[in-house]
DNA sequence: TTATTAACCTAACAGGCGTTAGTTAGGCAT
DNA sequence: ATGCCTAACTAACGCCTGTTAGGTTAATAA
């Protein structure tokens, strides 16, 4: 069942790049310089290929930039909730936001161009790629509203907030970081912790009187 | 010293856009449609002239698009500037904190195409016109840390935070708004409110024992 | 050995882009 | 009336874009 025939050969040419190579030149181009400057011939070129030859793995560019930003959502929600569901059953509701706040921001800043390029680009796409991959994302969004409601309702959180609005707001100041965040001046793990700080505590000096 | 002549005869033309005419169109085209899809014919259309035309009140596209993103920017920085040099000099440190980020919200939901429109392109137009806005920025950027640093003095923020960092966390959760409140559902004034409540005490429910 | 297939290449297409040069029409002052 | 100035217009330029059709190569399967 393991090998069948001789040693190790699955690669069917000795450098083909394939979809998935595409795709993966495709995620940092669209993350380093956004959407619209980035041309099929550019990503061929970065790919050793040449623009036509694309066209044998994608119908279209939009395939290629619909794929990308589906796989970015899908590692992000990945990510978040294995950080939230491997932590042990008693863990209590700060720590559980905390990890999910941590998860997010490391796909986005440290391991993901796919995260990084779905945020970066998602405004600058066609509209009817932004609505192809509106699903994904508010399978997303869902698993960020069950956790908020859960801290809520167990106390965690004031109760008087409104949860789309926090997501969004806390969802949309963590991505906000690709904008100016450098990952060698800084780990994306200090940064989470300060980002946990603020929104859990506020920035405010309390007097207790 | 008033009036010179007869009525009021200022216009050069009968209908003449004129190089404001142009800025306003392509400031509300790059905050609708973003930088990629707004072509110089598209401006000239909306503003019910022909593309060659621009060429007479502008220089390049680069030229047009530098003036809408220092213009974006000096419009919310005098307007958070003068929201919180118009407070009566005893005002306390929350309370002006909260009128800068209402300034900063407001001019960038409710005044202006251009505030909205430099959040939006910022990161899509080309290196050299990026550049050449960074100067204007800085300013605004130096007025916030001018503000944060004045408040952390008095006490009114906590000490161990960072003022750079603590600005850039702000400006950019405030920016992020920009991709999903929709002024028709909600004011922008409510909204910053409801900012000033998270970042300022957080979203922690405090338990006092 | 032959046939098949995956992965690429070449060359071209129409269309849109920013940009330029030269021209035209109307208002104003001399 | 003349000549200038402002604000437009027309027509074209070279370049880059996404996309297509048909040909080539090398590895695998029969």
């Amino acid at each position: 069942m393991a090998q069948s025939t001789s040693s190790k050969v699955n690669e069917t040419s000795r450098s083909a790049v394939g979809r998935d190579g595409v795709l993966d030149i495709a995620a940092r181009l669209f993350r380093e310089q956004g959407y619209g400057s980035v041309s099929l011939r550019k990503i061929a070129e970065a790919a050793g290929i040449k623009a036509g030859s694309i066209y044998y793995h994608f119908g279209s560019k939009d395939e290629i930039v619909a794929a990308v930003l589906d796989a970015g959502i899908q590692v992000v929600h990945e990510s978040m909730r294995d950080a939230v569901t491997a932590l042990p059953a008693d863990t209590d509701g700060e720590t559980a936001l905390r990890a999910a706040i941590r998860a997010h921001l490391r796909a986005l800043l440290d391991v993901s161009d796919y995260t990084s390029a779905n945020v970066r680009i998602f405004g600058q796409v066609p509209q009817s790629v932004r609505d192809a991959n509106l699903p994904t994302r508010r399978a997303y969004e869902a698993e960020w509203d069950s956790l908020l409601s859960r801290l809520q309702e167990d106390g965690t959180l004031k109760q008087d907030v409104d949860i789309r609005r926090l997501r969004l707001m806390l969802i949309g100041a963590l991505n906000a970081t690709l904008d100016w965040f450098d990952p060698d001046r800084g780990s994306a793990e200090a940064l989470s912790r300060t980002y946990a700080d603020v929104f859990l505590n506020g920035i405010l000096e309390k007097q207790d009187t």
